[in-house]
DNA sequence: TTGTAAGCGTTATCAG
DNA sequence: CTGATAACGCTTACAA
């Protein structure tokens, strides 16, 4: 690889010479300008990132980690997209790291974003505590921001949606139609977005006095083929229900898929739920409402919050982020079981 | 942050010292050793990537370039899911650029993971001619796959599967299941893989005598919409078919749907069939045909090739991945319009 | 078994 | 306007 030291000599001046026309620091005449552009032309230089990285301490990259367990699907694609086309806007480069599937893998990511030196991070966290990333926050000088999660201490540090809030709207609204018996499949109860999304539903039915049933209530473990099983335990409970909530819209889909098979009027209804991906699933289950999640102005805060704290310049900080009702196809209020 | 040299001190020792221990090349002694991770952990010292890659001339990663045209989907996800965990498994980071949409940023996402001293690349191209592609292989030293293409002259550094023949099987089979009436949504057909797939199309009807028919191919561009669109105009056109090929599942699922409000029995039957996504398209709409193909093992043998380049050692050549044909549902005989 | 010192390819400070 | 030269933080002969 040819270096900045063969280009300086082809075009008979110093490295520092070079380095300024690459930069555009300093004054170079533009004679000497003229020649070192054809040097480079005619030898093929390439700058060596890592070199300039080093000496400048900056790499104009922000890291990503995300748990491997989000890598399926529309939601994980639209962040991912996002995240990476705001970045390129704002001149850097993203670095994804996996998070894998536990605590610790998910702090060897991050761990791996550092020691490359990103000049940011974000995370989007999966096992961590809100406890240990606010002492990461604070140990580390890099800028780092969590997203869907809120943290305590370094409030200005996170991005979230109130996912209590929003699944306890989606679920007062059910009521507000008339519905009392509402199904709800839960997503693993080891995240906190499965609870939140869970307590929602609680807090809904307490604030219209409606009694917390346990038979109404399955855990599910995100997948299409989960909500499926859950819909299958319900029926075999034997209870009945006329509306149901799914804590994200792959399982709302098996839900619907299996209600569909079991001959259950529910896929022509408005009133099963689901949250976070809004791409194909309505589109192929127009019937599916869904609480949207808007990823894209999360990414978006949480760049610029980056940014900000990196470049300073204007900013404007953006506190909520509410989820956002989507209701498809009409009412059928009877019972489905 | 705290430095090699910082932790030299402290251990009383040389940076060489610290730096042996750290690797593991090169003797020391069990009691020093200890003094140098004491040290290391009292001062938090972590290693500088840039640093260390410059000097050994090696980062450890592997670039990936996609279009973000791609990056919608499960097809994308399952792609980059498997390219990440699988060069984690052998010991390296995945660093994703983005080729956006247009051959000069594929260039430039190319040009960027060189100038960041990737050890090896892989580009999953959408714009970029076999030519060219070609061209930067001979142009640089790193090892350079090509995914989704069959390349000319460094044949051993493409890995694609037949699409074409793929589609032509996939055609054939409908038609010896009876069908003579077969309709096809293409692809967008400035890109090699839509093009591919109709000339399997037409290859089928030739070699089954069956004469082509213009009115019965429509142009999609992969998005469920499109192919919503598509059979609109196919009904609008007037013309009868009995099956139904689209150059992608998307399509094919919009296309199902579209089929479906026109009340017709198309989605009951076998006789659709998509091309690449296999995750959620076939759990909603099981009688949606389909022709997978294989990523995981793709990216499994573009990996295994980059790092056989890089390091040797054991070396299992796989020349073709067909495409699987999977067929669901029954056969629907009759014409659709 | 350990230290010295010369790189790796840039940038940045200071003279000139 | 340009050139030396010292960093940047690490690895790796070569000596000792």
């Amino acid at each position: 690889m040819t270096t900045m030291l063969e280009v300086a000599k082809r075009a008979g001046v110093s490295k520092a010479t070079v380095s300024r026309v690459l930069s555009g620091n300093g004054y170079v005449s533009q004679e000497t300008k003229d020649r070192v552009f054809q040097a480079i032309a005619e030898s093929g230089y390439r700058p060596n990132l890592l070199a300039r990285n080093l000496a400048t301490k900056r790499t104009q990259t922000l890291g990503l980690v995300v748990t491997n367990t989000l890598y399926h699907g529309v939601y994980f694609s639209e962040l991912l997209f996002n995240a990476a086309r705001m970045t390129e806007e704002k001149g850097r480069q993203l670095i994804l790291a996996d998070g894998k599937h536990s605590a610790e893998e998910e702090r060897e990511a991050i761990q791996y974003l550092l020691d490359m030196r990103c000049d940011a991070i974000i995370i989007y966290p999966r096992f961590l505590s809100v406890e240990e990333m606010d002492e990461i926050i604070d140990r580390h000088e890099q800028p780092i921001v969590v997203l869907n999660r809120r943290l305590r201490r370094n409030a200005s540090h996170s991005v979230w949606s109130d996912h209590k809030a929003s699944s306890q709207a989606a679920v007062s609204r059910l009521i507000e139609m008339g519905h009392r018996e509402i199904a709800f499949i839960t997503g693993s109860l080891d995240s906190p977005t499965g609870g939140e999304r869970l307590s929602g539903y609680r807090a809904a039915l307490a604030q219209h006095n409606i009694p917390l049933r346990d038979e109404l209530v399955v855990e599910g473990r995100w997948t299409p083929a989960s909500g499926a099983a859950a819909v299958s335990t319900l029926l075999t409970r034997q209870v009945a229900f006329s509306a149901l909530v799914a804590s994200n819209d792959d399982m709302a889909i098996g839900a619907i898929k299996q209600l569909h098979e079991s001959n259950i009027a529910a896929p022509q209804a408005v009133s099963v739920i689901g949250f976070d991906d809004v791409a194909i699933a309505p589109f192929i289950v127009p019937s599916l409402s869904s609480v949207r999640i808007p990823v894209t102005e999360m990414i978006q805060e949480t760049i610029s919050r980056l940014i900000f704290m990196l470049d300073g310049g204007d900013f404007t900080f953006r506190q909520s982020f509410p989820g956002e009702l989507i209701l498809r196809g009409s009412v059928v209020p009877g019972p489905y079981a």
